[in-house]
DNA sequence: CTGGCAACCTGGTGGC
DNA sequence: TGCCACCAGGTTGCCA
């Protein structure tokens, strides 16, 4: 479920119900994620949730002696339960608060994570990650230079953490729609003014679904266990054999390194 | 350094 | 109903 917008909604859904609330302890019920979840989690015992921030599609709850820091991976999801809501089947992980509440990790494929950094500057799934995609950072001029020697194609190279985060594989399909540019395409051979088209719809396509609450695919639910809606607004995404909805051709799909991909044949160039 | 791709894990779907 | 192949939102790590 989680791409970059589907972060940020899970963010500002626990935020209001943590900050302020102290972890009275965690409950860990598996273990056994991406990487083992860290002894520090397991050990946590009466700490201040100082702040929820999020980089690239990590959530960071800032401690007083450090971060927690969450990925959902592929399939995990975050909601805020009454503290004796009972657990199912893939519920691997409770911050159990002082309000009465749970912060509750869901999560049947186990691709995620739970790990603890003292500084967020020594933490290794932190570095390296290039700029978030909503930065003045992340602009025609950086795509265009960090592209020049590019032949990778433009669909798998957008979706690379060390160009620019948060772009995943439904919003890179998206997005290279919206700026009517072919998912083949090298990305040395994109001209400076698909730049700019690039950048801008990968900015309004993410704001647009972080407006809407995240993309509801399979079961992605908001923390209020409300569904995400920008669904509705796939252009391409999941489309294949139907018509396209600027030109009425049909969507065709392919892959990029082992992810589909959607687009247009007649709109994209 | 780059690019390609197998792997991590479970569940849902569609074909036979 | 059963079995099996294949698919899925991400990221690392190993190989050539």
């Amino acid at each position: 479920m989680p791409e970059l917008p589907e972060v940020e909604t899970s963010r500002r859904g626990i935020e209001p119900h943590l900050v302020g609330e102290t972890i009275l302890h965690a409950v860990v019920r598996n273990g056994r994620l991406r990487w083992p979840v860290s002894d520090e989690i397991h050990a946590l015992s009466d700490k201040p949730v100082l702040s929820v921030q999020r980089r690239a599609k990590y959530l960071l709850l800032e401690l007083p002696d450090g971060w927690i820091i969450i990925h959902l991976g592929m399939s995990g999801s975050l909601r805020i339960l009454p503290e004796d809501y009972p657990a199912q089947k893939h519920d691997h992980v409770d911050l159990v608060m002082s309000n009465g509440k749970v912060l509750r990790y869901t999560d049947p494929r186990r691709f995620g994570a739970w790990l603890w950094a003292k500084e967020l500057e020594g933490s290794n799934v932190l570095a390296h990650l290039g700029p978030e995609p909503l930065s003045d950072a992340f602009s025609a001029d950086y795509l265009r230079e960090k592209s020049a020697k590019k032949k990778m194609a433009i669909k798998q190279w957008i979706m690379d953490n060390k160009l620019v985060v948060g772009v995943g594989n439904i919003y890179a399909s998206e997005s290279l729609f919206a700026a009517g540019i072919h998912p083949d395409r090298t990305a040395q051979s994109l001209s400076y003014a698909e730049c700019e088209i690039l950048v801008k719809t990968i900015k309004a396509v993410l704001l647009r679904s972080i407006e809407q609450g995240g993309t509801t695919l399979k079961d992605f639910l908001q923390s209020d266990g409300k569904p995400g809606y920008f669904a509705q607004e796939l252009q391409v995404y999941g489309r294949a054999g139907e018509p396209c909805k600027a030109c009425g051709a049909p969507i065709v799909t392919s892959k990029h390194g082992q992810r589909s991909t959607f687009y247009c044949r007649h709109c994209q160039h």
